[in-house]
DNA sequence: CTTTAGGCCTGACGGC
DNA sequence: TGCCGTCAGGCCTAAA
C-alpha cells in the first residue's frame, strides 16, 4: 500500500516520465473514486497545458501545470501506470491522462507525436483525484491545510521537538499517534512498525508517556526508515506498483511488518502482533520497551 | 478540545 | 468447485 516512500519513488518516476510534455486529454472511465471526481475543474487545469512539476506533499501527488495542480491521492490500493494504450488494459482503471512532448512538430522523427499514457487504477477506490487553478495557494486547500511536517524535510531534532511538544498529555498509544497526519506526515501502518522497532520502543506506550530523548531515536528511526523506503523503491506489500509496473524491495528488509510468529533479527524472539485503532501492529516483546 | 468507531471499496484468502 | 465471512487500510465524518 502507498506510503510516503511509494509515493516519493511515484513522483520521481512521472517527473522523469513526462519532463517537457503538455496534457492533451483526460479520460474519465467513471465519475468517482472515494468522491465524486471534479471533471471540469481537473480538464480545466490539465488539457492544453504545459507540465510545471510533479511533486509530493504527504501521500498527494501534486501535478502542477501553468493553468493549474491537479492533486491525486492513491489510497491504499492506487496505481499511476505509465503506458502507450490510450484504452484501460486493466480493470479499474478510472482516469487516462494523454501527454505529449511539447517540441512534437518540431521535431517529428524524435519520437514524434506519439503520446503518452497515465493510467490511474485503483480497485478499491480509496483514492481521490481533484485540481484547481493557477494561483491557488494549496497550503490551504481542505485536503492539504491540516497535514503536520514532512518527516524528510526538517532535521531529525526538530522532528524529535516537535513529536515531543505534540505528544505531552496525550494518553493514547505512541503508534497511532505517529500515525496522525495531522502530527507528522508519510508515516503509515507499516512504517510505524518497522520505525517503532528500529527505535525500540513498544508501540502500546501511551504516547505522552515517551520520553524526549525517546522521540529523538524515534524521529532518528523514522527518518532512517522512510529514507531507506525510497532508496528500495518502496514496499510491495499487496498492491502497490511503480508507474512502469515494478515492484519496491523494501518488503526483504522489513524486521516486523507482516512478521508475526516470526523470529526477531535481532534476539530470535517471536514477532508480537496487536492492534491499535483496528490497524495490525507488529513489534518484538522483548527489544521494544 | 481530544479520542474513537464506522464507513467507504474490492480482492484475496480460509473454512467448509 | 463455490459460497460466505473476514481482513486489508488512508482518510473522512459523526459522535462521545
Amino acid at each position: 500500500m502507498p506510503e510516503l516512500p511509494e509515493v516519493e519513488c511515484l513522483a520521481r518516476a512521472v517527473r522523469e516520465e513526462t519532463r517537457g510534455c503538455r496534457f492533451t486529454g483526460v479520460n474519465f472511465l467513471r465519475p468517482d473514486l472515494r468522491e465524486p471526481m471534479p471533471v471540469d475543474a481537473i480538464k480545466s487545469a490539465l488539457v492544453g497545458a504545459n507540465l510545471r512539476s510533479v511533486r509530493r506533499r504527504s501521500k498527494y501527488l501534486l501535478i502542477e501545470t501553468d493553468r493549474g495542480t491537479a492533486i491525486l491521492h492513491l489510497g491504499m490500493s492506487g496505481q499511476l501506470l505509465s503506458m502507450d494504450s490510450p484504452d484501460p488494459v486493466k480493470t479499474h482503471t478510472h482516469v487516462i491522462f494523454e501527454l505529449r512532448r511539447k517540441d512534437s512538430s518540431a521535431a517529428p522523427q524524435n519520437d514524434g507525436g506519439k503520446p503518452k499514457y497515465l493510467h490511474f487504477v485503483d480497485p478499491r477506490r480509496f483514492g481521490r483525484l481533484t485540481a484547481v487553478p493557477a494561483g491557488t495557494d494549496l497550503s490551504t486547500h481542505p485536503w492539504l491545510s491540516k497535514l503536520g511536517p514532512e518527516p524528510l524535510e526538517i532535521t531529525a531534532d526538530a522532528l524529535a521537538e516537535h513529536l515531543w511538544r505534540k505528544s505531552r498529555g496525550r494518553k493514547p498509544a505512541v503508534k497511532p499517534f505517529i500515525m496522525d497526519g495531522a502530527v507528522v506526515v508519510g508515516v503509515g501502518n507499516i512504517y510505524a512498525s518497522e520505525s517503532l522497532y528500529l527505535a525500540g520502543i513498544r508501540p502500546g506506550r501511551a504516547a505522552g508517556r515517551v520520553t524526549r530523548q525517546e522521540y529523538r531515536i524515534l524521529a532518528q528511526a523514522i527518518q532512517t526508515v522512510l529514507g531507506a523506503a525510497i532508496e528500495a523503491g518502496g514496499t510491495s506489500f499487496r498492491d502497490y506498483l511503480h508507474s512502469d509496473g515494478s515492484e519496491g524491495s523494501y518488503a526483504l528488509q522489513l524486521n516486523v511488518y507482516g512478521r508475526s510468529g516470526e523470529a526477531c533479527r535481532k534476539c530470535l524472539s517471536p514477532v508480537r502482533e496487536t492492534r491499535h485503532l483496528n490497524r495490525a501492529t507488529y513489534f518484538c516483546g522483548a527489544c521494544q520497551k
